[in-house]
Formats: structure tokens, C-alpha cells, sequence
RNA sequence: GGGGAGAUGGCCGAGCGGUCAAUGGCAGCAGACUGUAAAUCUGCCGGCGAACGCCUACGGAGGUUCGAAUCCUUCUCUCCCCA
């Protein structure tokens, strides 16, 4: 393998990164994989206590990329059982607890998108219940002794809690300690992860000094925000952007950003270079240009990303054609009518409603049409005929029915 | 071990015997305006039912009462103070 000579590695490291503990160091790493023509170990750990990625998880993927691509040993440690601990990083409360099985199962899924992402041929992937799983009470109490409460206490999120009077079970200060054991065990040289990981991060580095091995490098990437712009993009609070998402939602849901978090998506989730940067930043300032414009392109090239060039103009037309000439998209859900039914029960069956009583709420909200006509009517019964009946539900929800 | 406080809808948080499917805020959804932006305004916001209504819900289980989120018993969990 060849490599770039360091400075060159460490100006595209740096790139959209947050922090690098300490700096110096990650030279000293570079250095020396240059010189003895050995890659670095790069940790990501990632918590499959969700079976799916989005974006966000997309920043750290994307970094870890990048090492792969300067020749460097990627190793993805799928923490199975740190997920039945559950991260309490920048939470307010106790996580639930997986079993290991829920977290092998999310594990595979993860493993299967990050291929998008990831040269997966030159991945590594360890599962970190094979180390944390078979150590024995008193390996915890050992390793638990290496540790204080004060120093768990620095954490801002266990110090919010105790201030706050808000429970923090002591399975949780183990968190950071499993965390740090997977460094040890991998001997990584950088650990990857979100500005929120710092903590955990930084205790593995400590546990590596404590092995006496050389300790690892951190390096933070930023947390992008949902499609809100306000909270960390997760799952859990719906604002998150799918790897999985069709391009048509990846599209929509884009365009849907405020102005604000144009430049951010760039950076960290597109990758786009200085020159690009250069050119949104100019635009982005300019007062002749409209931001939605920007923040279509942002959209197209997101989708080319994930999905293709094609499928990015096709999303792109698509979206136009729903929400700028409010027309119908040429591709949609369809239902197959076998006899004269209820509306709401159709609706509900295709899953564009929650429940009747939200349907009915819709149709008094004006916001269902059937074939272009509003429905005022919420006891409408629809007849299969010959002729297929588009029906839409607010802005974004539509249904064919054939008859 | 002793003493005190508390557990309410996705979250925060009122209510403290009927008028409580439960004030208010946030989030969400829909409509208007737009660029599926922001800001703003309006409406909705447990389920079933065309509707009178019915069912489920105020940590769990019992009980008192014509009637309980509200009172009692007990269990579980949390926080605080003392040892």
C-alpha cells in the first residue's frame, strides 16, 4: 500500500471534523505508518439498538471511508453488547436495555446499509460481546476500579441527571468502561464518533494508558441535525433522513430543511470539497439567489449519493410535478377493491391513516381529495368500477385504488 | 435502617371526590401564506361509532363511594434528608 505523505493525509482527515485529541499525536501515528508501511487502526463503534441508518450515523461512516480510502484498517465494532447497556450519552434518561438477540438482529441490517458507505471488502467488523461477554464479575470489578465516580461525574449528561435529581443506575458508568475495553481489545490507534462521544472516547483512551498501550487518537465529527434543524438527527424523534428512504422522501424531506442547515448537509452529509464549499457559501450570501434553489441542488446531490444520478433528476421531477404543478406522482402505493367499501376503511387498510378517528378529522381538515375533488363527506363509500380512483391525504400521502 | 416527597396522555406539567378523555406548553397532523424554508394565523390532536353514546386511560393490584386521576390498603419504582 502506498500512501499520501502525512500532511497530505492529515488535510483531508481534518476535513469537517470537530475535534482531533490530541493533534499532535494523530501525526506521530501517521508518521509512523509511513515509515514502517503499516496502516492505523480506525474504531467505530457503532449502537444497533435501531435496525436502521440515517444521515447522521452516515457523518462518522463517511470519515471512516475516508481512512479506508488513505489506506488505513477500518474496523466497525458493532456493539452488541454494549447495546443491552444501552449509551446513556447525551440522554436525559435511562436507555432501554436490549437483549443481545435484538442486537445481533439490528447488527446485521446495520451492517448490510453501511455498504453503501463502506468498502466493505477491506472491513473489518467485530462484535464486541466476544470480548465483553465472557469476562467474569471480578474482570468488572478490576476494571470498574480503574475508574472513579468524580471522573464519571465530569460527564455533563450523569451531572444534568444527578443535579436534576433524575435516576442514573450504576450500570450506566459502566457504559464508557465496555466502550474503552473494545479499544484495548483492538489496539485501535483512532476512534471515530459524534461531538457526543467525547466522553466515551476519551475513557477508552485513558484504559489504553492504564494496558499500557499507546492510547488512541479521538477524533469528533459533528452531530447533524434532524429535518427540524434543531435536535441531533435520530429515529426517535423523526426527523431523520433514511439511508433506506426511496429518493423521492430523501428528496422531499431535503428540500424540507430550513435555509440554516443548507451548508452543514453539505459538508457532512454530501462530502463536498473546499471548491465546492467555496461556491454554496458565495451563493448562500448572495441575495439574488433564492436558497430553495441551493437547497434544491443539495437535494439532487444527496440523492446521487445514496441513490444514483438518475434517480436524483427522476425525484427531482417527481417532486416538481406533486408539489410545484400539484399534480399526481406517476408512481404510488395501489390497493386492489374488491367490493364497495368505506373510504376511511380503505385509507386506514393502506396505512395512509392511523385510525378512523384521524380520517375523519382529515376529511373535516378538507385534506382528503379523491381524484382531484375534495371529500366532505366522511361516511363516502367507494364502488370498484372500471376506472382506477387516486385518493391523497394531505400534502404527501396518496393511494390508487383500482377497481 | 429511619424520615419525607413523588409516579398523570409522545414529552413537560396542572388537576386533588362528580361539570375529567383530563387546563396549559412543547412535539405532531391538517388548512392558509410560501420555497414541503423560516415566521405567522386557524383548526385538530386516545379508540370504536353516522349519531345519542360506548370502551380504554392518570405506576400495578385491591377497596370505600351512587360516583375516584382525586380518599384508603397494598405492591412496584424514583428522588431527597438522616444513619
Amino acid at each position: 500500500m502506498k500512501y499520501l505523505p502525512v500532511n497530505e493525509q492529515l488535510k483531508l482527515i481534518e476535513l469537517g471534523v470537530e475535534e482531533i485529541l490530541p493533534k499532535g499525536e494523530l501525526q506521530h501515528k501517521l508518521e509512523r505508518s509511513l515509515e514502517t508501511n503499516k496502516p492505523i487502526n480506525v474504531k467505530l463503534g457503532c449502537d444497533p439498538s435501531r435496525p436502521d441508518l440515517h444521515l447522521g450515523h452516515a457523518v462518522v461512516l463517511r470519515k471512516l471511508r475516508q481512512f479506508q480510502d488513505l489506506g488505513h484498517q477500518a474496523i466497525l465494532v458493532i456493539g452488541d453488547f454494549t447495546a443491552i447497556i444501552g449509551d446513556p450519552s447525551g440522554r436525559n434518561k435511562t436507555r432501554p436495555q436490549l437483549s443481545l438477540k435484538e442486537a445481533k438482529s439490528n447488527a446485521k441490517s446495520y451492517v448490510d446499509q453501511s455498504k453503501v458507505i463502506l468498502d466493505i471488502n477491506k472491513l473489518k467488523i467485530v462484535y464486541n460481546s466476544e470480548w465483553l461477554n465472557v469476562m467474569n464479575f471480578s474482570d468488572v470489578v478490576k476494571l470498574a476500579s480503574r475508574y472513579t465516580v468524580a471522573r464519571m461525574l465530569e460527564r455533563d449528561d450523569f451531572t444534568n441527571r444527578y443535579k436534576a435529581e433524575i435516576p442514573i443506575s450504576i450500570h450506566e458508568f459502566l457504559y464508557p468502561l465496555a466502550q474503552g475495553m473494545d479499544s484495548v481489545e483492538l489496539k485501535a490507534d483512532v476512534e471515530l464518533g459524534g461531538t457526543d462521544q467525547k466522553f466515551n472516547l476519551l475513557v477508552g483512551r485513558d484504559l489504553q494508558k492504564e494496558y499500557g498501550q499507546d492510547p488512541q487518537v479521538i477524533l469528533t465529527l459533528p452531530l447533524l441535525e434532524g429535518t427540524d434543524g434543531v435536535e441531533k438527527m435520530s429515529k426517535s424523534y423523526g426527523n431523520h433522513i433514511s439511508l433506506l428512504d426511496s429518493p423521492d422522501d430523501m428528496y422531499g424531506k431535503t428540500l424540507s430543511l430550513s435555509d440554516e442547515m443548507i451548508e452543514k448537509y453539505f459538508i457532512l452529509a454530501v462530502g463536498a470539497d473546499e471548491a465546492t464549499m467555496d461556491d454554496i457559501r458565495s451563493q448562500l450570501s448572495d441575495s439574488s439567489v433564492n436558497p430553495r434553489d441551493i437547497k434544491r441542488r443539495l437535494a439532487r446531490e444527496l440523492v446521487a449519493v445514496y441513490h444514483s444520478k438518475e434517480k436524483a433528476l427522476e425525484a427531482e421531477r417527481n417532486f416538481d410535478r406533486i408539489f410545484v404543478q400539484k399534480a399526481i406522482p406517476d408512481k404510488m402505493e395501489e390497493y386492489t377493491l374488491l367490493e364497495e367499501k368505506q373510504l376511511l376503511e380503505i385509507l386506514l387498510e393502506a396505512g395512509l391513516i392511523k385510525s378512523k378517528g384521524e380520517g375523519r378529522r382529515l376529511v373535516k381538515q378538507k385534506a382528503v381529495i379523491i381524484d382531484g375533488e375534495t371529500c366532505t363527506d366522511e361516511l363516502f363509500q367507494i364502488v370498484p368500477g372500471d376506472k382506477e380512483i387516486v385518493l391523497k391525504v394531505g400534502k404527501r400521502r396518496f393511494l390508487k385504488v383500482l377497481g
